[in-house]
DNA sequence: CGAGTTTTGGACAGATCAATACAAAATAGG
DNA sequence: CCTATTTTGTATTGATCTGTCCAAAACTCG
């Protein structure tokens, strides 16, 4: 019956997912949005209520598209514990590297929205939490299974592990928003798995 | 000669770096550094020349009073550089502890400043920089003696070690600014200094 | 005490902000 | 083809933003 949308509303929201992830929330504007989606304003609000609400869907599909690439990499049964978390922090480095800007990475969505948006944005500090409590279960169940086969050494619980190497991936981000390069964040992911 | 201020700058600064250090760089406005500071627009204009510059101004006084004090601790002689590096984390953790606002951490100015602005702000990121310099030299200092006493037994190198280490430090403060508890990031901080 | 200088308060300017109103365009079903 | 419905572009709203202007107040030094 309708007349019929003149665009991909996933595209739309990639577009306004990365702007959002360039330049945080308040920096963006919803003439930004207009221009990186290539839509009108009407368009915009016609299909995403809001700002606000824009943003948290966009931060829903930052979590659902890294932490699922993230979480298969860890659920990886045919791969050491060890291999597995190597990989992590390999992913984590090699998009460092694709997505620079004046040699400085742009760094990770859900850290960005933790930093600028959580303590003053109930509901996206709960998206965050809720991506994070998924996050740190796929990091513990990996680190346990290497603990039980005797590929970690730590004498640490794994649900403490698992929140050590996640603020180790935070802190590689804001290095890599820092400017560090690729040897050095690979260096701190080294050191960080020599822990367990 | 002229008419004196009424105000003590410096104790303005201070109320303006909070302010900053709370909300981020754009999401305060001139009113609320008005209010926070308690002074009119003109005193602050008049004084700080604009926002811009008012915060690159909180940004150094937060360096220089943060930094400061954790070098010191680093720089201590008479502990062992184990335990001056416990004593930073320690120092670092209580400073979350005292800084919550609804349960979560408040961070810390360089690590969000970082993240929010360091990307599309050049003198941001050069006074982090130089910042982050200080504080990787100290730490890469402290961890040479440790290594050279063999209190630690890394075969890392000193800088890589110092780098993974402020890595896991803007961790923990993204930890905190996430609703982390004290004994979640003490455990963070412990599984680090194991890893020397 | 008076001249010169700075601070201060409040009004104001111009830009930009998120969001809305409304009418024209476009489509699908009858 | 015609009608009902939605999308789209443009103009606009009202709020808020940073920064300025200007005159009155306040202080110091001669």
């Amino acid at each position: 019956m309708p007349r019929p949308k003149e665009f991909d509303e996933e595209q739309a929201l990639d577009a306004a997912m990365r702007t959002f992830w360039v330049n945080g929330y308040e920096a963006t504007s919803t003439e930004d949005l207009c221009r990186a989606t290539g839509l009108g304003r009407s368009s915009i609000y016609n299909t995403f209520s809001s700002k606000h609400e824009l943003f948290k869907r966009a931060l829903i599909r930052y979590t659902e598209l890294m932490t699922a690439g993230q979480i298969a990499l860890l659920d990886d049964g045919t791969r050491s514990p060890k291999d597995r978390l190597r990989g992590l922090f390999d992913a984590i480095i090699a998009g460092e590297v694709e997505n620079r800007r004046d040699d400085r990475g742009i760094g990770c969505l859900t850290v960005n929205t933790t930093v600028e948006l959580a303590g003053r944005d109930r509901e996206a500090a709960e998206l965050v939490e809720r991506d994070q409590r998924r996050r740190l279960d796929a990091l513990r169940a990996v680190i346990a299974t290497g603990l039980r086969d005797g590929e970690f050494r730590s004498g640490r619980d794994p649900a403490e592990l698992a929140r050590f190497l996640n603020a180790v991936i935070a802190g590689i981000r804001v290095a890599g928003q820092g400017g560090a390069d690729i040897p050095t964040l690979k260096a701190i992911a080294d050191t960080a798995l020599e822990a367990l």
